[in-house]
DNA sequence: ATCTATTGATAATC
DNA sequence: TGATTATCAATAGAT
């Protein structure tokens, strides 16, 4: 893939050798990263060159590289302590990235990609799953919003309860206030001179007359598990 | 460089991915041994397929390798000290937990489990999220289901082909069959003694009225990405 | 470094 | 898998 045809032997000239070098590392390494990216694998490379500089790349980390080399092929020798404690824990690293592994493709699957290995039968027990999954979430949800309708349907009989216990005194007062003021007009009528100062100033009736009618809709909602519409969010009144 | 261009990310269908890392694994190991040799380098190359195989390639040896990139990061401490070693392999196994603990979470949520955490808006975004999964898993179903009722339509178009030129060749064969028995019994009225017996027995006729009707629905399925209904299964006639 | 004519690698296909 | 080929990508050689 050049001008020319080469042969694959050491390239004599030392500035060709140099050029060529740069250029196929490069390649190389840019091959490697596709490898890593398009297939999901863990690569790792490591160059010397014939000046003896290194250049390495890794998908993960060459550490993990190596490590994981060394698991496979067995040759813990590297690490030249046989500790059982590290083999677990090697074990444990092991199996969990299994387990992640095999966690992300059904992940994948569920997120409703990565489909192709599947035929029809799979991708329908896929989408069963899934409007299962659907219901127990609408289920979930509309549990949450019922119980916020309710939680503000007490909330508004406490403060109804309140209001009419309020009512309840105002009136009373009003009464109290009432006969207060007969007794006090009588007393003026009778009496104009003995002390001309008016003590109180009775003013209640002008507020006595407010129509207070606030009726909560204290009926729960309907809870079924799949309602013919979404439920509205908020306080419903029925005035 | 292929017959197509393609873009650099995981390569979803498992078979594709599979096929191409075999592919381009033989193709990096031919650069990586090409390199060495051309440009006088020590190269070392680990790839871990996504199975967890161990692919490796190494212009020396890959002990050599690793023992040298050891030396060159000056990092041997990291293999002679068992300590360091043993730490690494904790945080690793707990970084790793982390990420399943999280993934399962995840999927536990998108099975609609476990969805005790999450409030409306959370289980609303679930619930989209898992409904666009549902449409791209139909989606994928009704077009291997399409595919099916297109191939069995086009095996149902050539067999009726085939039906119809047989059709054309009984009609063929049944005339010739009529003109032949009209000549035979001119020749048997006219010359009665000249040959009495009968070489041929023409039993044609009683097959011909056979009225062949066999016509299939050989237009298309629409392929909508959410059909109004799902498509029934199999070869669908018009009689 | 940059530029191309070429070869080489490989994606799609069977 | 293993071959085939149309294409795209890498790079040898020149500047």
């Amino acid at each position: 893939m050049g001008r020319g045809k080469i042969v694959i032997r050491r390239i004599d000239n030392s500035t060709s050798r140099q050029v060529t070098f740069s250029k196929r590392r490069n390649g190389i390494f840019k091959k490697a990263r596709e490898l890593g990216i398009l297939c999901d694998a863990e690569v790792g490379l490591v160059i010397f060159s014939s000046t003896g500089r290194l250049y390495e790349y890794a998908s993960t980390s060459m550490k993990s590289v190596i490590d994981r080399y060394g698991r496979a092929k067995e040759e813990q020798q590297l690490v030249a302590n046989p500790n059982t404690e590290l083999k677990f824990w090697q074990r444990e690293a092991t199996s969990l990235r299994q387990q992640l592994h095999n966690l992300q493709e059904n992940h994948r699957q569920l997120m409703g990609q990565d489909l192709s290995g599947l035929g029809v039968k799979g991708l329908q027990n896929l989408e069963n799953q899934l409007e299962m999954s659907v219901r127990c979430i609408r289920t979930k949800k509309d549990q949450l919003l019922v119980d916020e309708i309710h939680e503000l349907n007490r909330k508004g009989s406490l403060i109804q309860q309140d209001n009419m216990e309020l009512h309840r005194k105002v009136n009373l007062i009003r009464q109290e206030n009432a006969e207060l003021y007969k007794l006090y007009e009588k007393e003026a009528a009778g009496e104009v001179n003995r002390d001309s100062t008016t003590p109180y100033n009775f003013a209640v009736a002008e507020n006595a007359n407010i129509p207070i009618h606030l009726e909560l809709n204290t009926t729960p909602q309907e809870h079924d598990v799949e309602p013919p519409a979404a439920p509205k969010l908020g306080l419903q009144l029925n005035p």
